[in-house]
DNA sequence: CAGCAGTGTAAGCGAGCGCTCAGCGCGGAT
DNA sequence: ATCCGCGCTGAGCGCTCGCTTACACTGCTG
């Protein structure tokens, strides 16, 4: 039997507070199984096997599939959130502030590519009550970034038609990045995020970009 | 029973040339229900009802669920790469070129947005021959985008770290829209286009931007 | 030692799935 | 008048799904 070891390179520090360890090989059997083939197509048998368990072991740990894939999204949904945050925490101004987000947001989405396909493709599979939950961590991301955006145009650094709209291209640069990306692909997580800090900074039309 | 009528804003010019008008009402449901739930959460039960037929009804014009995801999937990639060739072909220098081509392929994915949805995030659910057919007009999409952006850097009309990330980022942009967009959006489709082209032309470091 | 909470399994239930099949109605050709 | 073939249906087959149940093992507590 397949366990989670030769399931792919899947880093071994994620959610170290889960517990007990069991929970956890659930957790990461499930994003493997839910990134490969989705939410709906992965069976609990499939989990279970990739965890290295019988079927009704998952139900000693959550309620239910859906209860998984919830785990699994409000995770990485706050992991998200905190490294967005932070970035805009710590920058001394709006350009600063988008260089550092995008360069973390875009390799957070590289890096963790496997849990950020199930972040960002399998959210409407969530039962109605755990989607509003994971929405509203989506609106605080979206609006931070969005902030931001205005608060450099609000300064003259960045010129851009309309900041909405600039702000959601900025985001879906890095969101994208989850389908795409690979553990081939020829740039690094780090790399990609520098090159996609420099594009963005062009793309919101400020004038001097402050170094990474 | 509910039929395509009730069912959002169908482009009613979609697959005018599919024959008979059963097998395109079932397309149009196919389009429908895929992009609302997914292919795998989606019954043949479900497409039928929403073509107003009984479900065997599907089975005397595509062989199976997985054919009428193909049927629809290879038809909305040939629209997607022959609107791209187009802008190519018509524009007299790159900038141009690209421009020409982010307004329409992110105008055809905001307007389109449904068959879009299941265009960009159902590929996986299809049969491995099937898969192949449609990846290798994703290639060739893929490849064209490439080849004009590294034309424009070639021309010294754009400044870019590396072609191929920056090609990746305009395709990206256009594909997301298709994760996002909805009819209640604020923009049109080809105000959308028309902000994309502006933001990708500076993204790509275009010294002036062509007139749209 | 007994009792118990935590963790796991083998077996299988009820439901809904993709798909099949025998046959019906009807317009057009003979 | 008869027949054919296309489009379509009602019924249902075989299978797999998410999940439940009854029970076993382990290690800790009294």
């Amino acid at each position: 039997m397949s366990g989670i070891s030769s399931a792919g390179p899947q880093p071994a520090d994620l959610w170290p507070e889960v517990q007990p360890d069991a929970a956890r090989r659930l957790m990461l059997a499930g994003v493997e199984s839910f990134a490969r083939r989705g939410y709906h197509a992965t069976t609990t048998r499939d989990i279970a096997a990739t965890a290295g368990m019988s079927p009704a072991a998952l139900y000693v740990h959550f309620p239910s599939k859906a209860a998984l894939l919830f785990a699994i999204s409000r995770s990485g949904h706050e992991q998200v959130l905190a490294l967005a945050q932070q970035a805009v925490d710590e920058a001394a101004d709006p350009a600063t502030a988008v260089r550092d987000l995008v360069e973390r947001f875009t390799a957070w989405h590289a890096r963790r590519h496997t849990i950020a396909r199930v972040v960002q493709y399998e959210l409407e599979a969530l039962p109605e009550q755990q989607y509003g939950v994971v929405a509203s961590l989506r609106k605080d991301i979206e609006r931070l970034v969005r902030d931001v955006v205005e608060r450099g145009c609000a300064d003259g650094l960045f010129t851009v038609g309309d900041a909405g709209t600039a702000a959601r291209a900025v985001l879906s640069l890095g969101v994208d990045v989850a389908r795409w990306y690979t553990d081939r692909s020829r740039l690094t997580p780090e790399e990609l995020g520098s090159e996609y800090g420099d594009l963005v900074l062009r793309m919101l039309g400020a004038a001097a970009t402050p170094g990474s």
